[in-house]
DNA sequence: TTGAAAGCGCTAACAC
DNA sequence: GTGTTAGCGCTTTCAA
């Protein structure tokens, strides 16, 4: 059994009281009592319990993030960053996957576990605007990605649409004119997908580049594997193109691949671009052209707007926080032709 | 204010033993009774207070993961599945990134912040064989990869020895002799560089094939960065090497790369064999032939044994559990030239 | 400068 | 079947 502030106390012979003191350093303690406890604390190996501390204070020092799947490159990069920057705060982080389905993001809302922590950083997928009621829970919470829009909470995220259409323009600037998309969500109005192909559709527009659904590939998931089948898809179709936007450097890298497989030289004959500025994006054959979408600064400022809100500012009215963007230039798809 | 077990008792009319009976599924309680109480929660909105409960439980139902960073696809897919593992025993997961720094290992292990859980799954990287007697930590605790064996806990880690032996003799049997590598550790004994380097040479030996140092390149970290620097480095020595061992699969596509950049066809002049079995593996060009050390088994086998544990299984002799492995072939290394 | 004692919300004897 | 009550280990008034 672990030591306690009692057994602490009774070895250096003075009161619990002394002892907490003497551990939350306060100030006017003599010398000598100091040092009778800090040997006792030694003697005895006294860790304070932390979950006593978190009942009497109501914090825990702890946060959860919620993503979909850190086996997706993309939530563990962001992940590692959450975690980074909650430590750097004194804060841990505990991380639970949704696996990007709705019924158990709303039952993660609702979770006693979440008890655990102070508030909860929380990348939906499987919720849409539709939901934004839900996201008024009785605790601090960040928003992040783009399945929900002017919610009760505040809300870090990329400026998609923007971003997607830089990627688009610069591979029209680079001479492309019949860019297929790769991971595009039928139907959808909001999202990633969604507001990376407004983007794309906005930056064909611009350019007086008509909108072709042949050179449209679908696809829910966006692993590697649905980003191969997909352009797979497209080639079937006979249809010329010239360029592949992939709404993800995930999807990019396995269109990429089977670009290559069945012949097709890139950058020469086909351009590809992603978006995430994944690490394993610099990394390819050739390497991929990408937008950062700021990914960093999202963590950072999640973390940092989370330990605001539970450190009070709590009426404040909710933010909207939209990182900055670039285009990575790389081999799959240079400035110019 | 959240409501407590008072408020929902007051307003039922009953006792809180009573609402803690309900709760907690208590058989004997009269429906009526039941019904009182249900209502009252739905009313108030209760959730228990976990930190309570946990205080006086003596258990949190969150277990620690520590690992060295996320943004390594290894740790990431581990961290996934051993996050899906525990939320399958109803148990969460608080998520410490050490850096593969042995200092910040050693705090880790003494942190308060574990009393927030019930147990430590630990993935060191700077800590070695000589710091096994810090592994006797006074709470439960499963230790994963090779840096330390025959230590105070469990252990559950993989056929290192036997499946690099294997991947080389897969390579040695498709034809090749002069097979380098990338990713040795300088000097190393114990660890993933130095057990793999084991196998690699015993199946060099058992096949009478001479051991070279001129095509062994060495890097101590194990980014994709470090394969490419690596591979270019090998080549540089303008030495004979008709395949490479990654000794992981984030080196070997490193250096696929670059022996493609550098005009070498893969697999046709020089095959290339990785180990871990990521995902990304399969989808590089070409696909990368691997090794799977089983991490899948890992990560349910660590949470299993470190919940058995917790479950009292105190006093039982550490163990240490072997994951099986297998040869994934691909186009990078096929099985005949 | 230090001590005594209340209580955070819950569970589990033990009574009725 | 249901109520009473004593803590889990800590922080924090309030006194001394």
């Amino acid at each position: 059994m672990a030591a306690t502030l009692h057994d602490v106390a009774r070895l250096a012979g003075v009161s619990i009281k002394t002892v907490s003191n003497v551990i939350n350093d306060y100030p006017h303690i003599r010398p000598a009592t100091r040092e009778k406890v800090e040997a006792a604390i030694a003697e005895l190996g006294y860790t304070p319990n932390l979950t006593a501390r978190n009942l009497r204070s109501g914090r825990t020092g702890a946060i959860a993030l919620a993503v979909p799947d850190l086996s997706l490159a993309y939530f563990a990069e962001l992940a590692a960053e959450v975690i980074a920057a909650a430590e750097a705060a004194g804060v841990v982080v505990l991380v639970e996957q949704t696996g990007g389905d709705r019924d158990r993001e709303f039952e993660l809302l609702r979770s006693p576990r979440l008890k655990l922590t102070d508030g909860l950083i929380f990348s939906p997928l499987g919720m849409g605007q539709e939901d934004a009621a839900a996201l008024d829970v009785p605790y601090p919470m960040v928003l992040l990605g783009e399945r929900i829009f002017d919610g009760p909470t505040d809300h870090v995220t990329m400026r998609n649409v923007e971003a997607a259409r830089a990627a688009t323009e610069y591979l029209i600037r680079s001479g492309r004119r019949r860019i297929a998309v790769v991971g595009a969500h039928e139907g959808e109005l909001i999202g990633s997908a969604a507001l990376r192909l407004q983007g794309y559709r906005a930056a064909l527009e611009a350019a007086g580049i008509p909108y072709d659904d042949q050179i449209v590939g679908y696809t829910t998931l966006w692993h590697r594997a649905n980003g191969a089948e997909t352009m797979r898809e497209i080639l079937a179709r006979g249809v010329e193109f010239d360029a592949v936007f992939g709404l993800n450097d995930t999807l990019a890298l396995g269109a990429m691949r089977v670009l290559q497989v069945a012949g097709r030289r890139v950058p020469d004959d086909v351009a590809v671009v992603g978006f995430d500025g994944l690490d394993e994006a610099e990394y390819s054959i050739p390497s991929l052209t990408t937008v950062d979408p700021g990914r960093d600064w999202i963590a950072k400022t999640a973390v940092a707007t989370l330990l605001e809100r539970i450190g009070g500012a709590a009426e404040a009215p909710p933010r909207t926080l939209l990182a900055e963007f670039r285009v990575l230039e790389r081999e799959s798809a240079p400035a110019s032709m």
